[in-house]
DNA sequence: AATGAATGAGGATTCATTCAT
DNA sequence: CATGAATGAATCCTCATTCAT
């Protein structure tokens, strides 16, 4: 990576937000770098000063997305602790989607939608992402396992892959209907299944699962 | 309707043809007219003369895909009859997509997500193909519980809508990850949730769950 | 080749004309569509219409020129049957050139010159012109050792080949200097050695070479 | 002249360098800014420091061309004493040319090609070229004349041109039909034609006419 | 029903240059 | 002396659509 700071870097990170946002709004495709432009305040040299293309910079707004994954500071809490923490990650999700009149869906389901044969890079971004999650979700059904807490036939990777696709259905349902309920109600299934895999709380678990 | 028959209508079809392809491809946004009209073997005007514009033809696409549904013409099976052939459901939707070398999502999904606030035309001709998909899948799970196979707490229509969104998920990041493997493990999961629902096997029912 | 005729024929022959004429006067480079489109009076979709892009036009404004060598429509005479057409062909293309002020080459030399290593089918298009028109000078200096008025030792494609690169470099002296003088003299020091092939007019032949 | 010297004077010289490639390569107009700079490992403000602007920088290209042919700096030798030097002027371009597999002409001759009537201060830096060329060459005509070797009619100054056309012709023959044969051809018969001038050798001249 | 000519707005990118640090 | 941020006009091309035959 190039050197991050100096004057520029508020351009480029201007242009990354103002990008994000029109690619969540309305996808990548239909995005164009004038709008992009126009929307950041920026010329159109800078553009293409600080990206290398229209690819270059999705790649650079995933990269940037995926970093805020790691460190925190995205709009989803991926660090599961507990049953409710991970109830709260569904729902927040389609609280945030609500907060956009569910006119829009998941950024990485959006993007990842629009990817054809010929979007390699862009396919590889979104596919590093989602590893990230569920490795984020994955880790918190290892720490139950561990504690005794989840029976031993869950697979912990097969259930974080599980969550995943079930909010991204959910979102995107969302979307098509404008109507939270079924995403809503989606989520809750999915909650019943994964609760399916809980040691039956005999002894009282401290960390009852999501009776919401 | 209009009249559906005459000389033209084999080309009107056609272009429907290619177009569902190209939009199943790589979406709607980035399929121009041309393309399908160089694709179709057709002249620029008999496109704008079967279809009033681009939006038009998506809408026509669509609801050519509706009615096959509905008719049971749809290379995807809609008529669950069967815990059998609900995982067939699900699967066949995968084998498909493996077809195309992993490299499409649903046709709908993909359609879907590019969708913004000012298709609204679309957007509704999406609703109505996802409303009667859930209906057929509720039937079955109705029939079900008409049978006394399912408990009395499953909600027919919530667990056709979760089949639903965790198909369209499990496309999406078989898409993205341009592998099978974690969609059919998706797909496991969701089924594993399904069958919880059932009535305890005391008495045998023929119609066991996929053991496959 | 597809059709050349029926309506639009005559406005892709207008960008043709008014594209030769603009790459003979500035090159290719920097001539744009846009220019082009504008000089031509067509709209910016014609001009993709008709050619696949700004190549495809060069290629064709070069295949015209060649068909018009070819069928002896183009400016300059290449049906060489006497030294004094030979005198001429050479004279004629630096009249032609005083007509432009001396501000332009050879429309060939000039395309000729910018094509890069990117430009294969451009350059092949060039090559094909000047082979033609090497092959068009050649039969002269074969028709006259037919008739015994050339030494045998004369090689006639060699010869050919003399003359045109005479003409080009004269041409491209004319240009560079906006004067036509050099450019003259030039020619007569090239046809002074082109009559050293002469066998010596012991018997008066009827064609007298340039004396003019 | 400015002062020559000083830390940034490499730098100077290392963008007319990397430019004076690059034109020859692919000639001005598609030469960019940019790609001196990125190639010359600079940064943009040099670029503008250095020259006025990129026509500025052609002409410093042109001056440094123009000293090195004075200076006997060149790639090709000016400095024609004997007539074997003189063919071997005409073969070390075509030597040259082949060293760039026939992709280039001459620097000059590219340049030259590409000017148009609103570059007058290019075409005189290359007119000036032309004729610093003109004059080493005739010089060695003239020596020639003045020890009897030569006729009385040859004109100098002519037969300088005659040798600069003939060899832009041949060397743009050589990148068009990318095959040195026909430039080699071209400046045999020219050779064979200025050997005509010499006084016939009764006496036995020391320095024989090239005969390789 | 069918063809393809015509239009012009817009999309993606590069260019040449200036300016601030 | 050096760097690279900033600008906006221009280039090359595609898009969606209408129109004439």
């Amino acid at each position: 990576m190039k050197k991050r700071s100096g004057r520029g870097e508020l351009t480029r990170l201007r242009i990354i937000r103002v990008a994000a946002d029109l690619f969540h709004k309305q996808g990548v495709h239909i995005t164009s770098p004038d709008e992009i432009i126009e929307a950041s305040g920026t010329g159109k040299g800078q553009f293409y000063h600080y990206f290398k293309n229209k690819e270059g910079l999705v790649h650079e707004v995933l990269l940037t997305h995926l970093d805020a994954i790691k460190i925190g500071a995205a709009p989803i809490d991926y660090e599961i602790k507990s049953w409710r923490d991970l109830e709260q990650w569904f729902l927040s999700q389609i609280v945030l989607q609500k907060k956009y009149n569910m006119a829009r869906g998941c950024p990485f389901g959006t993007i990842g939608n629009e990817v054809t044969e010929s979007d390699e890079l862009i396919r590889q971004d979104l596919s590093l992402i989602f590893e990230v999650m569920k490795n984020k979700l994955a880790k918190f059904f290892v720490m139950e396992k561990a504690k005794g807490r989840l029976l031993p036939e869950a697979h912990e990777e097969h259930l974080a892959d599980f969550c995943i696709a079930v909010i991204q259905g959910a979102m995107l349902m969302g979307k098509i209907k404008r109507k939270s309920h079924p995403a809503e109600t989606i989520v809750q299934e999915a909650m019943k299944h994964l609760q399916r895999y809980l040691v039956h709380p005999g002894s009282g678990p401290k960390d009852e699962p999501g009776r919401s």
